[in-house]
DNA sequence: TGGGTACTAGACAGTTCAGTACAGTATAGA
DNA sequence: TCTATACTGTACTGAACTGTCTAGTACCCA
């Protein structure tokens, strides 16, 4: 009989919590060097584990990156409610602006970034992975999205064609200047908060011109 | 006196032929493989030189690399006139329409995406060459279509408050869903002409509806 | 206290690769 | 024809890395 050992002080087993550093370090690892550039001895020395215990715990190099970076994708949740442009407070215009500072503000977090990048470099070896990041990130939030943009509309006698693509729209003018920026330029975010804010503000302005809402 | 020997058959010296070659094999190789999967051995061969012929022409991998990129990155020409919409035939719509049109198949061409994700996936690497390819690609074009847009705004007794984010919003609404899709999910290029073409026709529409362009 | 398991530390084989060395061949100009 | 130079082909060095192996230690449960 294995030990479970269900808890030793703080209710995971010894086996978990092994896991558990293995995976936070190879991501520390992969993120700062690349899939190629990381090493597996640098993952075991960054956990403080023996290098015998990673290949325990994970069949191959391949397998340690493909849970990385699945475990990271699915932790990112969008979560973009149906209600969102219904209710609360303010005018359509308030809550759409609202929703695109923090939606941007999110996607704009430096883990977020490193970990498009890293996807995008490797789509070539790991192509599954890019597909997983596409639909739990864009294609998930455009879809989302879209239903609370048909909301929106019916509730100010408009009605939408194309919700998805309603959606595509207004991601694409909140985000993807400073994204695309981002994936080029390294890093060191050369954005201030003010200037992110101004991405979503125009974003979402110009979003309600062209689709005709008004309070 | 080293032999410059201005022609054999073709008009260049021997020397530039091998450096055309060694640079054209470089390309092909490290688009197909990446910067770190790409072989100088690898190289060599595909450009049918001797190993020692690549480190005569090229210090080592790096500069090798960094002159591909920088090369093909210079090569690419935006060009975009400042007439473009405000001469012609057609309505402003038509030839936005078919500026779109023509500005998203250019981008979306498969050498173009592969370099995009080369430098993106090595921007930690070489973060130079990623902000060359932003001043030279999306940078560029998005200024001298703020050009184009403010003329056509004349003409039409309008007036762009920030032409600049203008052209950043129409390239946004124009390309950035299919050419995120192309960055996350690989080469295999899931996109008919018709597609683009719809991309192409309902960003342009957006953006004349949100700007209050109207014939 | 005893037995089984997870873990550690380090050595190790096998491979890959960047970059160099070298001996010999082709080429172009004088 | 002679000479300087570029080029070829191949072997080599040194370093890095993946994945395995081994011998011994720490931990957990009965």
């Amino acid at each position: 009989m294995p030990p479970p050992s269900t808890d030793s002080s703080d209710g995971r087993s010894r086996a978990e919590q092994k896991s558990a550093a293995i995976l936070a370090a190879a991501q520390q690892v992969f993120f700062a060097n690349g899939y190629v550039g990381a090493s597996m001895d640098q993952v075991a020395a960054t956990a403080r584990v023996s290098k015998q215990t990673v290949y325990k715990h994970f069949r191959d190099k391949e397998a340690l990156f493909r849970e990385v970076i699945t475990k990271v994708v699915s932790a990112r949740d969008a979560g973009i409610p149906a209600g969102l442009l219904t209710t609360g407070d303010g005018s359509i215009e308030d809550r759409l602006r609202s929703f695109a500072r923090h939606f941007l503000q999110g996607v704009m977090q430096r883990d977020v970034l490193k970990l498009r990048r890293l996807v995008i470099g490797e789509a070539g070896r790991f192509p599954e992975l890019g597909q997983s990041f596409h639909e739990l990130g864009p294609s998930r939030a455009a879809e989302e999205l879209a239903v609370a943009l048909r909301e929106a509309a019916t509730q100010q006698g408009l009605s939408l064609s194309d919700p998805v693509l309603a959606a595509e729209h207004l991601l694409s003018l909140v985000l993807s200047i400073p994204l695309n920026q981002a994936m080029l330029l390294g890093d060191e975010i050369p954005f201030t908060e003010a200037a992110l804010h101004r991405y979503a503000d125009e974003g979402a302005a110009a979003f309600l011109r062209a689709y005709g809402f008004t309070s």
